[in-house]
DNA sequence: GCCAACGTTGGC
DNA sequence: GCCAACGTTGGC
């Protein structure tokens, strides 16, 4: 059964244009350091389920494009780069700690914006717009997923 | 830059 | 296992 994601990305890291001028449109996620986000990731994902590119941490938060999972989850090789920002010296090669997706960028779309979100009516119970919530990947329902592809004006 | 909320660490 | 201290996220 497919499922549905939003995945945060900061746009100083890895935009969604970014994202699309990557070949094929497809992107490593790297850098998540959150247990809970890794389980979706590991246990939660499967390739073809769909998947909102969020933009956090930047002046217009918001959905920017439709995105879909395209690899299973693998180890993320940032873990045990020096240079990286996201290095673990915790982690260890022969038990990685840290895993990622490829992410294909499908759609970019206009940013459907979190104060667009906050007000819509039928999104109330969206994750990403709880309080306090700081989860770089949520589960996304499937209600969720349809209202927010009808505003954005994508057909599945 | 501020600060609320949350996750992680480490002493006990 | 508890919990205070600390670091990070992320909106504003």
């Amino acid at each position: 059964m497919k499922k549905f994601w939003l995945m945060k990305s900061e746009p100083s890291e890895v935009s969604v244009d970014d994202a699309l001028a990557a070949p094929k449109s497809t992107v490593p996620w790297t850098g998540v350091r959150n247990y809970q986000a890794r389980n979706f990731m590991r246990d939660g994902m499967q390739v073809g389920d769909g998947v909102l590119f969020y933009h956090s941490s930047c002046a217009e938060p918001g959905v920017v494009g439709i995105a879909r999972v395209a690899s299973a989850a693998y180890t993320d090789p940032t873990q045990f780069d020096p240079q990286s920002p996201y290095c673990d010296l915790a982690s260890k090669p022969e038990a990685p700690r840290w895993l990622l997706v490829d992410v294909q960028v499908v759609h970019k779309t206009r940013n459907l914006t979190l104060p667009e979100l906050r007000a819509d009516a039928d999104l109330q119970d969206l994750l990403v717009l709880k309080k306090g919530n700081r989860l770089s990947i949520t589960p996304v329902e499937p209600a969720h997923w349809h209202v927010i592809l009808l505003r954005l004006g994508v057909s599945e």
